[in-house]
RNA sequence: GCCGAUGUAGCUCAGCAGGUAGAGCACUUCCAUGGUAAGGAAGGGGCCACCGGUUCGAGUCCGGUCAUCGGCUCCA
């Protein structure tokens, strides 16, 4: 009998017999792995434990407790909830059914729409499933087979996928469970019974392979785990995510508001102001302290620059377009023209360069009404922007510098990021060879800084490639927020130059970038970030002064008159309310200090200090404390 | 823009066999002068998103519009 040497993980051969499966091998591995097993890799490749092994290889036990193990068992539930559909609404049509992080879906084709209601259904229909205990198997079939089984059974979606799969000459596999079967490449658990805890989160409309042109289908979003309690830990994350919901603690903490009569056109109220003006005067400070200056260009220009720009073209159906006495007139989307117009006002040095113009520009793009979202998403937007106009040999320094300044800032905030560079898009203006060498700039300053990135293919703006920043939240999502996009096309566009020590004109290169990206979405990030507690320095009411009794109002207008000669923001509560009230009004809002003032600080001539967090911290200097919130402040402190 | 759901007081929500609207919080006034997360009482407040239809009668049924929410597409 033939013996295939199989090398593990740990670096051990295991021998085993020829066309023994990859749960047989994990069988004599070890009881405990095979309880575990989902699934094997197979040099490198993910392969189902029924998988039979003949010749020799790598071979890793895939279990329970790796991301490969849910992903595959998030697989088979997608399964499961398709055979589900299908039992429940036997005309639906299946489209595609992959895992995404943290769960699954399925796309239908079907004439009854799904409701909530429906997804109960579909649950109770999966639990028998699961009950059933179908064995699931995988089988290989030729194009013709493929297309014949799938036809049988009128499976538009699936008969386009097998058409792709034979044009990239792969394998067509399908999988079975019980009366129900779909094209599909594996791996999958051995069977439905291995599903444990799973959840239909909820339904929405999804266009056929992500076109809008194409019909639009039913998607069933779920999640799976293999353990009851790790599913529970999921449902409560989201349950937290919902609870910092910008839009909710917005309202709550009065800092915001949409009005139907401006969707996606944000008011921002008192306390809301407070936060922009302090991202603001941090911005400039850093901005001041970089050697960036500062300008402001005109909301509407006329619609010919934007042809010009290029914007007309290309960024047409994001604009909105006004007249002025008989002339066209657009409502800029982006600031890049209008500074280009400044850099035109006169001529530059060579030693002028770099020229970093930073502007703090309202933009509006017409935003497709089902995209709006809160601060989030928005159609009126502050973008942080800058545009450096620099000489080709500055490239490099120019972007490091911009890198550091983004590392800088997120670090305030104590957010993490990750990196992503984009490449030409499909709509680009201009030739492959400015594309490369822009990219290639882009790339080497990322390689210099030693920063890991992935690439996006394809996913630059159309003047140019550029690195996104995408900060990482408490929570764990990621938002794009700072990019930096090199452009060598619109100083083209615009014929702009710079005199050379040769007395010669050259073209400049334009760097545009932001750091928090828009200071309405850089909010919505931050509420949710820290749940509405922002830190001292931000917070709109940093002091609460708490009178015990009407007696003590005068006291807190003392201590008050302290705190303004810092510029510590305070409200004094002289309601005629118990503090009890007055202590858990000022907790709801998030305030990070409450000052408790009745006949005993009076008399002592000192303050009740009360943290939102750490509770009441006893009996305080007026001096004491003042300077320990100052420095608070003036360091930025992330509490 | 597309698919689906939703739209009742400032906020959170109830109401429904179609008979002209209700709670809690908030707000106002009064009483209580209170010590670290809600003191008590009284009162004001709604063109039930908007427009049209069915009906003797519509918050409730039907159609349209607008907005919001969950996604898709797009993106700061």
């Amino acid at each position: 009998m033939k013996l295939i040497k199989l090398t593990l993980p740990n670096g051990d051969i295991k021998e085993v017999t020829y066309g023994t499966t990859i749960g047989e091998a994990a069988v004599s591995i070890g009881s405990r792995l095979a309880k575990e097993a989902v699934c094997g890799r197979f040099n490198g490749e993910l392969k189902d434990l029924s998988w039979q092994l003949i010749h020799a290889g790598d071979l890793e036990i895939v279990t329970t407790d790796s991301p490969d193990g849910v992903e595959v068992m998030r697989h088979t539930a997608a399964h499961i909830m398709a055979q589900a559909v299908l039992r429940l609404w036997p005309e639906a049509k299946l489209a595609i059914g992959p895992t995404i992080q943290d769960g699954f879906y399925y796309d239908f084709d079907m004439d009854h729409s799904l409701s909530s209601d429906d997804l109960e259904k579909i649950e109770a229909e999966m639990a028998k499933i699961i009950a059933e205990d179908y064995q699931v198997t995988r089988e290989e079939l030729d194009p013709g087979e493929a297309r014949r089984l799938f036809e049988s059974h009128e499976d538009i979606y699936k008969l386009e996928l097998i058409e792709g799969l034979d044009e990239q000459d792969k394998t067509i596999s399908i999988y079975r469970q019980g009366e129900f079967f779909d094209l599909c490449r594996g791996p999958h658990l051995p069977s439905t019974g291995k599903v444990n805890a799973y959840k239909l989160l909820s339904v929405a409309g999804a266009y056929w392979r992500g076109d809008s042109r194409n019909k639009m289908l039913q998607r069933v979003y779920g999640t799976a785990f293999f353990k009851k309690s790790q599913l529970e830990q999921y449902l409560h994350r989201l349950e937290e995510a919902a609870k910092r919901d910008h839009r909710k603690i917005g309202r709550e903490l009065d800092l915001f508001s949409i009005s139907e009569e401006g969707p996606g056109f944000p008011f921002f109220h008192p306390k809301g102001m407070v936060l922009r003006n302090l991202l603001e005067d941090f911005w400039r400070e850093e901005h001041t302290r970089r050697g960036y200056s500062e300008v402001k260009t005109p909301i509407m220009l006329r619609e010919e620059l934007w042809h010009r720009s290029g914007h007309r073209d290309h960024y047409h159906d994001n604009m909105y377009f006004s007249e002025i006495d008989n002339q066209r007139y657009a409502i800029k989307p982006m600031n890049c023209p209008g500074g280009i117009l400044m850099y035109q006002r006169k001529i530059h040095s060579y030693r002028d360069l770099p020229i970093r113009m930073g502007e703090l520009g309202l933009v509006h793009r017409h935003e497709l009404s089902g995209t709006l979202h809160g601060l989030m998403r928005v159609r009126s937007f502050t973008q942080d922007d800058a545009h450096i106009f620099m000489r080709p040999d500055q490239i490099e320094a120019e972007i490091i510098g911009v890198i550091d300044l983004i590392d800088y800032v997120y670090k305030i905030f104590g957010f993490p990021y990750h990196v992503e560079l984009s490449t030409k898009p499909e709509n680009a203006m201009g030739d492959d060879a400015i594309w490369e060498a822009a990219t290639d700039a882009l790339r080497k300053a990322l390689e210099n800084k030693g920063l890991d990135y992935k690439v996006n293919e394809g996913d630059g703006a159309f003047y140019g490639p550029k690195i996104d920043f995408h900060l990482q939240d408490c929570v764990g999502r990621t938002w794009q927020c700072g990019t930096i996009q090199l452009d060598f096309m619109l100083p083209e566009r615009f014929d702009l130059s710079y005199v050379g020590e040769d007395g010669q004109k050259h073209r400049p290169v334009m760097l545009h970038r932001v750091v928090f990206g828009a200071l309405e979405r850089f909010i919505a990030i931050l509420t949710e970030h820290f749940a509405g507690a922002f830190p001292t320095w931000m917070a709109p009411v940093q002091v609460m002064l708490i009178p015990v009794a009407e007696d003590h109002v005068a006291y807190a207008h003392k201590i008050a008159a302290r705190l303004d000669e810092l510029r510590i923001r305070y409200e004094i509560d002289d309601r005629n309310e118990k503090i009890g009230r007055k202590i858990r009004e000022a907790q709801l809002q998030q305030v990070p200090y409450m000052l408790v003032l009745g006949n005993n600080e009076v008399n002592e001539g000192n303050i009740s200090v009360r943290h939102r967090r750490q509770g009441d911290l006893g009996k305080f200097e007026p001096d004491q404390f003042i300077q320990q919130i100052n420095a608070e402040i003036k360091e930025k402190q992330l509490d």
